[in-house]
This record gives structure tokens, C-alpha cells and sequence, in this order.
DNA sequence: ATAATGTTAGTGAGTGATCACTCACCAGGG
DNA sequence: CCCTGGTGAGTGATCACTCACTAACATTAT
């Protein structure tokens, strides 16, 4: 498992589960609806909290139909969370850190426009990321993939980067890549769950504050000496 | 409910659901297999995923002693996670706090104590935290306790300190209390999650290293002048 | 001391409801 | 006339939960 590649693992699961990987191919309007239903009623009730005949009632659809398509309830699950983490692990992860290094603007500045663009990502699709983190909790194939293959393509594909940004001072040189994404994650990921879930109590500023708020502490605790000059001599 | 207080919640759902906040009242040996084994197959295989079946059997207990003991299973799952709420509340938010204020160490000294001891509170109770977290999120009326009562009243009783730990330049005056603490949980919660759930990634340090890390991390980022003059003259 | 009685923990054998899933079948388009 | 999308009516398995009952012990009555 640990061994196999990304590509690999991706058609693994999909041929197991008969999950069609090709954008090309057709969708019926109603296999649209049933993705749909089902989007929704996972994340509102988890995966095992959710029934079929629920899913089916919403979608407008005879319960049959589900497996006309997806033949059982994970091949549905799958259907949803495989082409996702497909999706997001090459694309999505690799255009902010691009953004970082093409542009030589203050550290402060091209952070706030990662975040927003991260933040963003994440909103549009909270209920399928919402699905993705709760069920890799309970199912390890999942887990072993977002692991595996997710988390160490974002390690691979932003170390050499993070290493340029040491070099030139922008990044404090005495903290291991993974220590400064986790930091940089994990403040994100920790303002969006408190948007999403105690909104009255941690996240009770406009979104652009917070996330100047949040690029700012991160900047200060992360950044070079470098990136601090730019916050100084930037003033605000 | 938003206006009802802590002790009333507390008590309304212990009533609703009988479960039994008495810390002295007896326990027998079966009763307390029932709570282990709840713990264990709830964080497992989460609420809706557990089956009373398979707790029973790991406990080495009838199926029909849990109905007698907790009525329904909504009841079992309760008399797990208010007890937990309700004790984490109160004694184990203040103290760290305390420590804070108490002493007049540098701030990324003591930040470091506190986090070893919110780590260690954590992983002791990694299940039940998880189990807390994860049904929070499809139970409304623990979402709504955690965020009305717990969370508020975090916020409540470090106000004031924290307030005082800006005044003395100890922490950055331009950040908002929330946005202090959600920072410094965030990252702190990012490495447990991390450790927990993607340890070969992103939490290959000693724990001590790591630690020291998010600590230098959160001070510097929302330290203020007088915490960042004390890690220049600790040399370190 | 012992019999009678009440109380409580615990259980085996169910019960109806709901679950994921199947199958024979239909409708329509190439 | 086959092929695909779609369905209504089931099917056994499993679910949370109930109930009549026993065992054991404590309290009270005799």
C-alpha cells in the first residue's frame, strides 16, 4: 500500500469501487442529483448516519437507482471523496506555492493572498472536505491516502520551494518544512472550523481582518528576517 | 437555550437522559466495562457506525444490561461526553491560566509548560475527545453546548488574564483575545491531529522539539515586545 | 435465627423497524 | 431487438430496544 503511487492507488480504488474517473464521461441528470443528495446527507449525518432511502427520497430518485449506478453505499461514498483527493492533490495544492515564489512582494502580502485563496477552496467545498477528514477518521484506506499520498505530494511539491524562501530570509531557516506548513495549516484550517462551527465565539471579525489577522501572527512566527523589514518598513 | 446557564444545561440534559453526575455514587464492575468498551467502539467506528451488539459483547455484558443502565443508546453516548463537558469546563480551563499569571517567568518558558500539559490532558483522553469532537458535529445540542458553554466560557475566564498579559507587553495588544487563543489552540490541536492521524508526515520530532517549536512559533508571533526580549536575552 | 419481602443488577429470547441490497421488469433510443 | 437508465416490490440481516424472569443480597417481621 505504502509503496504503490499516487496514479496507482487512485485506479486501485476506483476500479474496486467502479468509481468512473473520466470527466468526459456522460452524467444523467439524475446520477447529478443522486452526487448531490448524497454530498449533502453525508456531511449533515456522516457516513454511517445516512441511509440510503434518504439520499434516494432527496435526490428524486427511486433507492434502486443508487445501485444501478454505484452498486453499494461506500461505491457512493467513493464515488464522492476518490475523485476529490484526486482532484485537489495535484492541482489545488500546487498553485499557491507557485503564486509564492514567482513574485518577489513582501511575505505578509503574498500570504494573505494564499490564505484568502485557500479559504476560499475550502468554503466552496465544506461539505465534501467536511465528508473527507470525518470518514478518514473511521476508514483506513482513506486515511492511508490522504497520508500517504496527499499530505507527502504537499511535502514534495513545496519542500524545494520553502528551501528557496529559507535561503533568501523569508522563512526563519530553523524550522523543518513540515513544522511550518502544519503552523500555516493548522491556523487556517482552525479559523475555518470555527467559522463553520462555533462562529459566535472565535471568528467574530470580517473575513478580511481575520485573515490579515492570521497572516500576520504567522508571518511574525514564522517569517525570516527578511519578511520582517518588509512588515516594518510596509507600515500597516 | 442559548440563555440557559452552564449548571442548568448540564442539568437538564442529565435529567433528560438520566444520566448520573454523582461522582461518589456506586458503579458496579459491569457498569464501568460498559463505559470502556462504549469509548473504545464509539471512537472506532464513531456513533452512528457502533453497535450496542458490539459493545455489549466487548464488554462481556447481556445487550440488555446497557437498556438498563442507560435506556437508549442516545443515553449510553451522553452519559459518556456530558460528565466529560462538564468536568472539562471548569477545572481544567482554569489552570493553566493561573500558571500563566501566577508566575513571572518568560512567556515562551511558560508557554511550553502549557502546552505539555494541555497536550498530555489530551492525549490522555484522546478517545473521548474525539468522540466529543467528531459527534459534535452532528448533534446539534453538543455543538451548542460546547460553543455556549465551554468555549464562552473559556473566553470568559482567561479575559481578564489575558488582558492583563497584553498590559505588561507579553503579548501583542492588536490582536483580539479570541483571535490569541484560537491561534495557539489551533496549533496545538494541528499537532495532536497530526500525530494522531498522519504521524509519518507531519510530527517526526520529539515531542520535547516539537513543543519547543509551536511555543517559539505562537511567542513570537503574538508575543509582544516584552515576551520577544526575553527569548533574545535566553540566548537559546 | 429464620422466614418473608423488597430491591436491584443482570439476562435470554424475543420484536418491529429499518437497513443495504437484489431482481424481474419496463421504457425508449439507436 | 438489444442496451442502457430507471424502477417497485421485495429480501434477509441487523438494528435499537422490550419484557418476563432469575440471582443475590438487604431489610424487616416473626
Amino acid at each position: 500500500m505504502t509503496s504503490k503511487s499516487w496514479d496507482e492507488w487512485v485506479k486501485t480504488i476506483a476500479d474496486e469501487y467502479e468509481v468512473n474517473l473520466d470527466p468526459a464521461q456522460r452524467q444523467t441528470r439524475k446520477q447529478k442529483q443522486i452526487l448531490e443528495a448524497a454530498i449533502h446527507v453525508f456531511a449533515e449525518k456522516g457516513y454511517s448516519g445516512a441511509s440510503t432511502h434518504e439520499i434516494a427520497a432527496r435526490a428524486g430518485v427511486a433507492e434502486a437507482t443508487i445501485f444501478k449506478h454505484y452498486r453499494t453505499k461506500k461505491g457512493l461514498l467513493l464515488r464522492l471523496v476518490v475523485p476529490a483527493i484526486a482532484k485537489v492533490a495535484a492541482p489545488y495544492i500546487a498553485r499557491p506555492v507557485l503564486h509564492l515564489l514567482e513574485q518577489d512582494r513582501p511575505l505578509h502580502e503574498v500570504m494573505q493572498d494564499v490564505i484568502v485563496d485557500r479559504i476560499h477552496l475550502v468554503e466552496d467545498n465544506w461539505k465534501l472536505i467536511k465528508i473527507i477528514l470525518v470518514e478518514s477518521l473511521f476508514h483506513p484506506e482513506l486515511r492511508e491516502a490522504l497520508q500517504n499520498h496527499v499530505a507527502k505530494n504537499l511535502m514534495a511539491m513545496t519542500g524545494e520551494k520553502l528551501d528557496r524562501l529559507k535561503e533568501r530570509g523569508k522563512l526563519r531557516n530553523d524550522l523543518p518544512n513540515y513544522v511550518l506548513l502544519r503552523s500555516a495549516m493548522s491556523m487556517v484550517i482552525g479559523y475555518l472550523l470555527a467559522r463553520n462551527v462555533f462562529p459566535e465565539v472565535f471568528a467574530r471579525s470580517e473575513e478580511e481582518a481575520e485573515i490579515r489577522m492570521i497572516a500576520d501572527v504567522f508571518v511574525r512566527g514564522a517569517g525570516g528576517p527578511k519578511a520582517r523589514e518588509e512588515m516594518e518598513g510596509g507600515g500597516e
